[in-house]
DNA sequence: TACGCTTTCTCTACAGTGTAGAGGAAGCGC
DNA sequence: GCGCTTCCTCTACACTGTAGAGAAAGCGTA
């Protein structure tokens, strides 16, 4: 057993952070975490308050982290990088990410990305309340699509889940499903982020001329 | 202790989602239900394989209790009212629809409101593509928005928050966030639920059109 | 009524979790 | 050398899900 001076406060939130991406990450713990390390569990108690302060700093960490392209000059690109940086992000740090999108505190990090929003918006003319509210829309459109790409709903179906969905559909009385199945179990995750945020953009670029 | 004839495998599901529903659902676990039932923990694994097996079938019940209202014959009120009904659903279940939106595993009864999208759409005469790509883009914006709403993000700010959120932006330089601060912390949940669905059907008014 | 069988529940136990509290050792300043 | 602070370890507790064995209640049949 190492006695001191291996941990720390950063040391830690990156092996946190490298477990959650690495496999599965309910599969996290405190004492894994602590064995990684080489190290008692209680020890990683000294430098974070609890688990939970401990996943704060790893938030904070990721969102940190997210790329934010610099500004293009035309509104409609700077929102698609900025929601493609975000799907980058979750790529990169799938276990994290799905930890992010269910974590309920407050992650300063975040305003970054926020920021960058709000400010394209901002200065393509909308709103303050529209900008506000596309910035929720945009942001939850590309973390919801980044966690179902990471979770592994945009790949194509096998044969066995193929067969389970069709299986499922015997049941009731599902036509639109039926006739859907080839389109529902091949899908294109490149085109269907596009696809999204092409919609999200013709639809704001509506809300801006009517408003 | 009573010993026989308490149970039941729907009983169970009930009470399950009862408890998810009331309270802080991460403070489920199968020994306070089963607690609740006035019954020895394992009694609840003779009707359901286990934890997981037992939420599989919460889920089920869940989603087979949401809403789906008859068409009205446009399709644009018609999807407004199929989300709108994803958002009661989350109301009235929230710590259930929390556990819901990160599930795993399949929810046959999910078909259900998928079906009533996917139909809709179809008749309004989009393509199969776009179809199956329009009905992910509504069900991640009706299911986001709606944990959001349940998670209280949508509420106005209390005094504490706003100061919490204003001294978080000291540190760097975030304008725009500032500037919309105001705005930013008196959410209006009806409002921007209402805005969210105009941009995604006037988006996927232009998708039919040039498509 | 009596026997056994099945179903339903209880009891005990184990490996895992987060973490409180006490104690020990390493390195620093004097 | 001494003491103090910092860092880490050890032990322990209350909690989790659940395997495995056994008990009791009710049923079907004789």
């Amino acid at each position: 057993m190492s006695r001191r001076g291996t941990l720390t406060r950063q040391g830690i939130v990156e092996a946190a952070m490298a477990m959650l991406d690495e496999g599965d990450e309910r599969r996290f713990s405190m004492r894994r975490l602590a064995a990684e390390l080489g190290v008692d569990p209680m020890a990683l108690y000294h430098h974070h308050r609890n688990r939970h302060a401990l996943m704060q700093e790893v938030m904070v960490a990721l969102m940190a982290a997210c790329p934010i392209p610099p500004s293009a000059g035309d509104w409609r690109q700077d929102v698609r990088a900025i929601c493609h940086g975000i799907r980058q992000l979750a790529r990169r740090h799938p276990g994290t990410f799905r930890v992010y999108v269910v974590f309920e505190d407050w992650v300063p990090s975040e305003h970054r990305v926020h920021e960058a929003l709000y400010a394209t918006l901002l200065e393509a003319g909308f709103g303050e309340t529209a900008t506000v509210r596309a910035v929720r829309l945009l942001l939850s459109y590309a973390e919801s699509f980044a966690v179902d790409e990471i979770t592994g709903w945009l790949e194509p179906f096998s044969a066995q889940e193929r067969s389970d969905l069709a299986d499922s559909l015997a049941g009731g009385t599902h036509p639109a499903i039926t006739a859907l199945l080839d389109t529902i179990v091949t899908p294109d995750a490149d085109a269907e982020f596009a696809f999204g945020l092409d919609v999200l953009i013709a639809g704001l670029e509506r809300m801006r001329e009517t408003a």
